[in-house]
RNA sequence: GCCGAGGUGAUGGAAUGGUAGACAUACAGGACUUAAAAUCCUGAGAGGGCCUAAAAAUCCUCAUGUGGGUUCGAGUCCCACCCUCGGUACCA
């Protein structure tokens, strides 16, 4: 072999000690420091990916690691075994989906084993065992006798050529994944679980939480929460205005701007639009063409009406709404911007804050009403609390040159030193703002002959302290835009002027970051991009309200305007039903009338039937079957129909890990005692495609099951971390299409698990997002480093460790532990590379500390350690064995080398003890020349920080 | 567009505000070998000065996307901008 060694039958061997001494079962009643260390369970596709290895071998790591630190850990393994894949394995070969899914959970626990992780199989869990989904059937009925589960009519997926439902993961950029048909929406009626009612908490419950901002963002965004009004609008005949016809709800974030709300817009699927389209269609004067938008609309499918952003719509002619504010009439119109599913499915459109209202009233020629004036203090001289405000009109005028392109900019000298600002003054008495605007650049410029060529449809202020006359001002501001044709002829700038400010001329792009004042930057931008004015200031048009603050006066608007608060939600309640075969089955009956109801739990497990048809009918394979029919008739009487659907398989994975707990209890989904010792999971790691779905409905789940008083917990998951991507070689996603797919298979035949493991942990940081290219020279790499151990190990002898062998160990052990508990496994195997780097060059190496390094490796590559451990002398398994420990002095460095730098440049380093006091430092670093001569110098300060650093600022 | 994360050698990546590039990979040179593989040793951010026949050591300058700032000292903190990746999208 020759410095290698056969790694198959390392692993073999090594993986029939642990068997045979059963390391890895948990006692989950003991009394030992109990860890709950959780990976998502798998669903079992029969192949094993490196994906899986990269999710559980780490994992493991980290497993063994706590083991050998004294934590009872729990680390368990599962399957989660509903879903499509063996279904349409059933449709496609005619393979039972239940003989598919157990054929592979028996190869993927082969191939998982081979990992050599540490997974207590005694717990192991099937999603699609009776066993288990008895009591997610169970859990389900709880819900519904709760009220947290009903059914009601909803839109689903159709593929109509299939003819069957589709659940949302199968459809891909809105069509049909098998066939590629558009698909089309319809509405059945279908299960929900009201998650909604759990927005709220889920949303207070993240703040808590340990979790990375990403994913804590990424559940907020999914929550959507949105504090605003909803705001009642009376519909009347255009012609009879008095007398209201409809009321119209709409809920807005900005009630303040109300006042500015020039039209109303309703959503197509809007009631009222199709009751004046329809039956009161003698109400509205273009009743065809509103037909015939809303039929253009139907016609468009999801993926049109997301791709294309152009605002549509048409005005309801001949009905008015009255804005509550103003009481004025102003139009309605129905477009497609406006969504039917989210809050009242019609909105007040307030163009001069909302960007969509912004566009759309643009291209339909809408008024656009300014009531809420943008204010920022100026930082640079903010007003002072003694002063009174004075209000003042001024323009701020961009003026550029155009036989070079460039713009005027005036750097202030006196009272505003150091503040840089276009053109600018105040408004006179009489005067416009254009004819303020050519009088300043012949003041301030010295230039006649300017055109004003653009005016800012908006106005912006600014508050700032003018010092020299006792007030602070709130300036009132019109931006325009003005051009000069050259400044050839131009006048000199008087003195008086001079004084005050140096005009100069910068290009174009340079303005935003010269300008000093925030509000003359907004200005800029406003210039030059038409643009809804959606932040905060004062109000103006806005009647007894003008000169308020929009956020101090925000619940006295809606009160005036007879409006209420309300809390809107993006999240929609969760739809569970699924017209599949290969899931739970939903555990409900109906009675002769058609009423649910939850099917009793000495039923249970409610089995799924298994003589179906699978071919897709549009409907529930469930409902082909004559057995599952009986039986409701059998248990429940003539007349009692069954439910077809299944349940969404999230619902599986919503509680798995409760399970894990008490896998085969027959009489209980799981045991209170062990609940209570072991919730919550000390750490989730899974990936970031379930951040989102799986883990918020888990989050739900375990709340509601915790106000039935069924779970001991609010949060299912302390710490939760998403790993990063594997990528193929080519740096591209892994796919066969590709033909970069790494299997994981054949390179552990040909390197062994150890070095793959090793790689995987080394390859970066296991706790950040991102996304790795998988490198060819990586495995045989780490082969190598574990043969170079093999050889130290070899040549170890009886030999007293050495004072440099203990620190090297002792700081490596504490430093492996810490990267550990930070899941950064990449330095950690950067330590133990580092560590044999030394070792490697003492000229004896004794077997002590061979072993406690071969304990440090330990969980990293599991296998060769045991057969190291055992030539070294030690006893039973490596992984039985404590982490080795030392004592703190070990730790503390006899001298070190300390960096010397003279203002702030490394100059040279010095070698001192630790604890040196400044005197010490500064006298050995006279031997540096350059510390000499900084020294000789004269007048110095030093900055010292022992152990760090020693600056000398001359 | 918005939100989030991030830009460090040829590559993956290290670095509580304190010697940037740990640890690897790839590369180059050398040793061993009949030869190759394996192994071991050495080198290496860029540029320059000095000394030289040539080199090494030594020394200096510049370097963590770009431009400013705070600090004795910035990859790290602050501001603006550019780029990449992830999430999300007409959410009122």
């Amino acid at each position: 072999m020759g410095g290698t060694y056969n790694h198959r039958e390392v692993e073999a061997e090594a993986q029939a000690m642990w068997k045979e001494l059963n390391l890895y079962e948990t006692d989950l009643a003991s009394d030992a420091d109990p860890y709950y260390l959780l990976v998502e369970f798998p669903y079992p596709s029969g192949d094993l990916h490196i994906g899986h290895w990269y999710a559980f071998a780490l994992t493991d790591i980290y497993a063994r690691m706590l083991r050998a630190r004294g934590k009872n850990v729990l680390f368990p393994i599962g399957f989660d075994a509903f879903g499509l894949p063996a279904e349409n394995a059933a449709i496609k070969n005619g393979i039972d989906p239940k003989e598919w899914t157990y054929q592979n959970i028996e190869r993927m626990r082969v191939q998982l084993e081979s990992m050599g992780a540490s997974f207590d199989w005694s717990k192991e869990v099937i999603a699609c065992d009776p066993s288990y989904y008895q009591w997610t059937q169970w859990l389900f009925t709880k819900l519904f006798e709760h009220g947290l589960a009903e059914r009601r009519a909803a839109p689903v997926k159709w593929c109509p050529k299939d003819q069957t439902v589709l659940a949302n993961e199968q459809v891909i950029d809105g069509r049909c994944e098998r066939c590629g048909t558009e698909v089309e929406e319809r509405t059945l009626t279908q299960w929900f679980l009201k998650i909604t009612k759990y927005a709220d908490r889920l949303l207070s419950g993240l703040e808590r939480l340990p979790w990375r901002e990403d994913i804590k963002d990424a559940q907020r965004a999914w929550i959507g929460k949105s504090e605003g009004a909803r705001m009642r609008f009376d519909i009347s005949d255009a012609a009879s205005a008095s007398e209201a016809v409809h009321v119209v709800d709409v809920f807005t974030t900005r009630p303040d701007t109300i006042f500015g709300a020039t039209y109303l817009v309703l959503a197509p699927e809007h009631s009222l639009v199709t009751q004046l389209a329809t039956e009161d269609a003698r109400r509205i004067e273009n009743a065809n063409e509103v037909r015939g938008y809303l039929e253009a609309t139907k016609r468009k499918t999801e993926r049109e009406r997301s791709e294309n952003k152009e605002k549509t719509g048409v005005e309801l002619k001949g009905v008015r709404a009255i804005n509550p504010a103003t009481n004025e009439p102003i139009p309605i119109y129905v477009a497609d911007y406006v969504l039917g599913s989210y809050g009242t499915g019609a909105v007040m459109a307030v163009p001069a804050h909302d960007e969509r209202d912004f566009e759309f009233a643009k291209k339909h020629g809408l008024a656009i009403r300014q009531v809420v004036v943008p204010c920022a203090d100026d930082v640079s001289n903010p007003p002072r609390p003694e002063f009174e405000e004075v209000k003042r009109d001024t323009v701020v005028v961009h003026l550029r040159d155009r036989s070079t392109g460039k713009f005027a900019i005036l750097d202030w000298h006196g009272p505003l030193e150091g503040i840089a600002t276009a053109i600018m003054g105040g408004i006179d008495a009489g005067e416009t703002p254009e004819e303020a605007a050519v009088r300043e650049i012949s003041e301030e410029a010295a230039l006649v002959g300017a055109h004003i060529t653009k005016r800012v449809p908006f106005i912006t202020a600014a508050r700032y302290c003018a010092s020299h006359k006792g007030e602070n001002r709130c300036a009132h501001t019109y931006a325009l835009l003005a051009e000069i044709d050259s400044l050839e002829g131009k006048g000199k700038i008087p003195d008086d002027e001079a004084k005050k400010h140096t005009l100069s001329w910068i290009e174009e792009h340079e303005m935003l970051g010269r300008l000093t004042p925030a509000h003359q930057k907004q200005m800029w931008q406003l210039l030059h991009e038409e643009i809804a004015l959606t932040g905060d200031g004062y109000l103006i048009n806005s009647g007894t309200f003008d000169g308020r603050d929009n956020r101090e006066a925000f619940s006295d608007i809606i009160e005036y305007a007879g409006g209420e608060r309300t809390t809107n939600y993006r999240l929609r309640d969760w739809l569970v039903s699924r017209q599949r075969y290969w899931g739970c089955p939903i555990p409900i009956v109906y009675d002769p009338e058609g009423k649910p109801h939850a099917i009793p739990a000495e039923h249970l497990p409610w089995l799924l039937p298994t003589d179906v048809d699978f071919k897709p009918t549009g409907k529930s394979p469930l409902a082909s079957s004559e057995e599952l029919r009986e039986r409701v008739t059998r248990i429940f009487g003539a007349g009692w129909t069954p439910e077809y659907d299944t349940l969404d398989t999230f619902v599986d994975s919503s509680w798995y890990f409760l399970r894990y707990l008490d896998p085969k209890d027959a009489n209980d989904f799981s045991d209170g005692r062990r609940m209570k010792r072991w919730l919550p999971v000390d750490r989730y790691s899974g990936g970031s495609e379930h951040t989102t779905m799986h883990l918020l409905y888990a989050r739900f789940f375990i709340k509601a099951l915790h106000d039935l008083a069924l779970v001991p917990v609010e949060e299912p998951f302390e710490e939760r971390f998403n790993r990063g991507l594997i990528m193929g070689p080519d740096g591209q996603k892994m796919s066969k299409s590709k033909g970069n797919v790494i299997n994981p298979d054949e390179v552990v035949e040909e390197y062994g698990a150890d070095a793959v493991r090793i790689y995987l942990a080394f390859i970066g940081p296991y706790n950040e997002p991102g996304s790795y290219p998988w490198h060819l020279d990586g495995v045989p790499s780490m082969r190598r480093f574990i043969e170079r151990v093999i050889r130290q190990a070899a040549r170890a002898s009886d030999a007293a460790p050495t004072e440099g062998e203990e620190r090297g160990l002792a700081r490596a052990s504490v430093k492996i532990a810490e990267d550990g508990d930070r899941f950064k496994l990449n330095t950690a195997v950067a330590t133990l590379m580092a560590l044999l780097n030394e070792l490697e060059r003492e000229q004896t190496l004794s077997k002590q500390s061979m072993r406690a390094y071969v304990q440090l490796l330990a969980p990293f590559a599991p296998h060769i350690t045991e057969r190291l451990w055992a030539s070294l002398g030690g006893e039973g398994s490596v992984h039985a064995n404590a982490w080795p420990r030392y004592a703190p002095e070990l730790l503390v460095d006899r001298v070190i080398t300390l960096a010397v730098q003279v203002n702030g440049k490394r100059r040279g380093e010095v070698t001192l003890a630790p604890d040196a006091t400044e005197e010490e430092a500064c006298a050995a670093a006279r031997a540096i020349p350059a510390v000499a001569e900084a020294l000789a110098a004269g007048t110095h300060r030093t900055v010292y920080v022992p152990g760090r650093i020693l600056n000398i600022v001359v």
